[in-house]
DNA sequence: CCTACCGATCGGTAGG
DNA sequence: CCTACCGATCGGTAGG
């Protein structure tokens, strides 16, 4: 798969510098966590590596060692959560179900990795004026590709008389909106867990289309240790 | 209406700068109509005020002549794009008809705005991180009063038989997505009209919530001439 | 209304 | 001798 080789691309330390050792790898993440709270708080150019490394209780040369710069930091977080959300509606090729349980699917998966990486997500939309241009052109290809798989899944199951809509390409966006734009509202220790989040807007998608399914039960891969272990 | 009030609060030029003459009102439109493409281009650090006068052809000093920083250029545009938009749901008092044809006319109205203050209304999301605290605050009180109109009207009309939805609140939310989202792929030259795409994202948000009602017709007020007329 | 320039602060890197 | 890191300070540019 080409696109899962280029998140080494652009995740993978240089060779001339943090050699992939566990301790390395572990340090990175941290690296990664603290930045990525601070970028969605504060927005990128709001935070700066002053902050990122106060946060840290670390110096300046410590971070500049395992990230060349400021871009690689938010590129590698915005590239992970884009590479999340936006290859939920790929399948194999031995897939052989219909079209709209395909879609149910994909839908379901692309709003459980939405509300996993919605700091990180928020990013690749609310930062896209401080980012490099071929950067910028590589998110734009994955949603491209995205919203292809998405409306010729839509396309299909309509055309099976599963689905009812008006514009492929209007609704796909409208249903790109309800979930990229959680991140203006979605407060993680809310009125609603993440599952049922998750339920609830895939139901509001599948309205949106007229696909008359249950949504699956949702799994979302929260990072944070659940409220009800304390 | 205390919300029309404090359009002047923001909009106004103090009284020891630009007077309100008809000329000094169209220099300061100019500047903002300038500063508006550049901020969305570009984002908010991402515009110097160098890039802005070199636009317009100006110096500095001109420039802050008629705005007091950048963050006045910038709290401008977007309090009256989200004014614009964020005022759609209310009602006179003597209007008495049943609450699925004010949320009909509501939601409508919304869509028009949003299509209309695109530009703008792209900088209330994605610089957030840069507007002074005491405006954000401003903006997140002007959202919160909408939000509680909308969802008031969607449980009088569910209550009456007229909706189906499941959560008033991420429903609500999700429309929210749809036409807060638009400005990341809306482009005014592309293959929908604005008439049109309004009519099509309202038909969107009226199958969201379950309402059975054919959209009127559209009516955006765009500033650029039709490219009819070329 | 412009030229010239300031105080402050940014991201990134030198030597040790 | 290498890595991992520190104190100090660089050049360049922002808003004003």
């Amino acid at each position: 798969m080409s696109v899962i080789d280029s998140i080494d691309r652009v995740a993978t330390p240089a060779a001339n510098r943090a050699p992939e050792t566990a301790v390395c790898i572990a340090k990175r993440e941290r690296i990664l966590t603290v930045a990525e709270d601070l970028f969605y708080r504060y927005g990128f150019p709001g935070t700066t590596m002053d902050r990122i490394c106060a946060e840290l209780g670390v110096t300046k040369p410590y971070v500049y060692y395992y990230f060349r710069d400021k871009h690689e930091i938010v590129e590698t977080l915005a590239w992970r959560a884009s590479l999340a959300c936006l290859t939920t509606m790929k399948f194999p090729a031995d897939d052989t179900r219909p079209a709209h349980l395909k879609l149910a699917e994909g839908l379901q998966r692309w709003v459980a990795a939405c509300v996993t990486h919605f700091r990180a997500s928020a990013l690749a939309f609310r930062v896209t004026a401080s980012l490099r241009p071929e950067f910028r052109a590589e998110l734009r290809s994955l949603a491209h590709d995205f919203y292809a798989d998405l409306g010729a899944l839509m396309d299909e199951s309509k055309e099976q008389g599963k689905l009812s809509f008006e514009d492929t390409t209007v609704t796909a966006m409208a249903m790109g909106g309800v979930v990229g734009f959680m991140y203006t509202w979605y407060q993680p220790e809310g009125r609603l867990s993440p599952d049922e989040l998750v339920s609830r807007l895939t139901t509001t998608l599948f309205k949106m289309i007229g696909l008359r399914a249950t949504p699956a039960r949702a799994r979302t891969t929260t990072k944070k240790p659940n409220k009800a272990h304390g």
